[in-house]
DNA sequence: AAAAACTTGTCACATAGTTGTCATATTGGC
DNA sequence: GCCAATATGACAACTATGTGACAAGTTTTT
């Protein structure tokens, strides 16, 4: 599978080489593209030079403690909403706690299962301004701050209204919604536009969405509207 | 590569011959300009009689010892406020400490890579008013004190409208800014502009941009305004 | 103080990209 | 096979952005 220009950047910060190593291959594999690092003084320098999307943050790691580097983490101006995910060996609630309590986003308990990385990295991310689906073996990511959707790291050539949609109904994967509904909601409640548009619309959305074989993610529901399928069926 | 007229200058204190040498060579191909003294004294006298931007300090230096220097600096007037790295051997946490609480900016233990060399250096210029950021293969740094922006040392010349814009679309790169959000934070608040100036101003930034192969750095984004992407676009 | 040089806002036109509608084809349920 | 719902291609209107020119205002030079 080939991988480019992911604009989803992922740094790693874990000095154990192999579950470093782990974590790139899932991650990459799920679409993101990814930088490990494997002390604390390093990362701050990386942090600050470049930017990232969200961090998997060992609390164990040489030069300056995780906790350490967290809070001072959280104390710069442009790093501050960075989302932090922290993993770590110690699962016992008190010190799960203490991790939140620095400003860490999220918690992932090592040894992890391959599946729960990802799928964390892909909550937290949706919470902030991404929306992150995995559709078959497809990782679809939409930014609204750079106003780009991505698969496995692939720009999409939305139109702004294409984008629009295709954010509306990633909101809830599963969900039909009528023509009203998506009138409303993505032409605005004022728009003086014909129902039948939104089918041209949606067309249009799935031409762009079958080059990368996904073309059924958007399902017509006849005599309601359109869902999205987080897992098309065969 | 060529190297011309930077003003980012950095002070190299440092009496190791070599190690200064190493320095130079590769603070000067990411575009700064340096100047390497061997003794304490020394650089007390050229520090006050030109300007510079950064200091790398060593801690072990004839004449006067790093810490001392350093605790005379931060008390001149003038030069208190110039960002020093420390530069040791000595990679203690009690001597960091040390060093942090003389008024160090950030450290640097010997031996170093040379990344992490110029990484610290570009991430210290931006904490100061300075922003860096790794574009392709060319550095930009944009100084807000001195009012201008660089191209791996080259100055460019930038009106001052464009610098502000510049600025402000670079302080989070990825984001999508609005021709609203530029008019109110590059034009102020009050201003009573047309949007469409925004695009005027774009123009002529890009075209400056375009002299140093970076004329896709800004991106529009229809419908939307304009990005600063950090990497290369698709 | 006048002249020259520079900066910046606006306009007008060119270009390119987006979207709504319609006409027609296709599909699905019965 | 019939009807209604949806898909699809084409087109025209519309909208957003790029770009060069110009003028008014500023700053710098002479």
């Amino acid at each position: 599978m080939t991988k480019k220009n992911s604009s989803t950047d992922i740094l790693i910060v874990e000095d154990e080489a192999p579950i470093a190593r782990l974590m790139e291959i899932h991650l990459q594999r799920a679409g993101f593209s990814t930088k490990t690092c494997s002390n604390g003084r390093k990362a701050c320098t990386l942090l600050e030079e470049n930017h990232y999307q969200l961090m998997l943050l060992d609390r164990m790691i040489p030069g300056l403690r995780g906790l350490d580097l967290l809070r001072w983490l959280r104390k710069q101006e442009t790093l501050k909403i960075l989302p932090v995910i922290m993993v770590t060996a110690l699962a016992q609630t008190e010190e799960r706690i203490r991790g939140l309590n620095e400003g860490a986003d999220d918690y992932l308990p090592k040894p992890f299962e391959p599946d729960e990385l990802v799928a964390r990295v892909q909550a937290l991310l949706r919470r902030s301004s991404h929306q992150v689906i995995q559709q078959q073996k497809s990782t679809i990511d939409v930014n609204k701050d750079a106003m780009e959707a991505r698969v496995n790291g692939d720009r999409l050539d939305l139109r702004p209204l294409e984008f629009k949609l295709l954010r509306r109904l990633m909101k809830k994967p599963g969900k039909v919604r009528s023509r009203q509904y998506l009138l409303d909601h993505v032409w605005g409640i004022n728009a003086f536009v014909e129902e039948r548009t939104v089918d041209v619309t949606i067309k249009r959305l799935r031409k762009t969405l079958e080059k990368y074989g996904l073309g059924e993610c958007i399902v017509t529901v006849r005599g309601s509207g359109y869902r999205f399928d987080e897992k098309p069926h065969t």
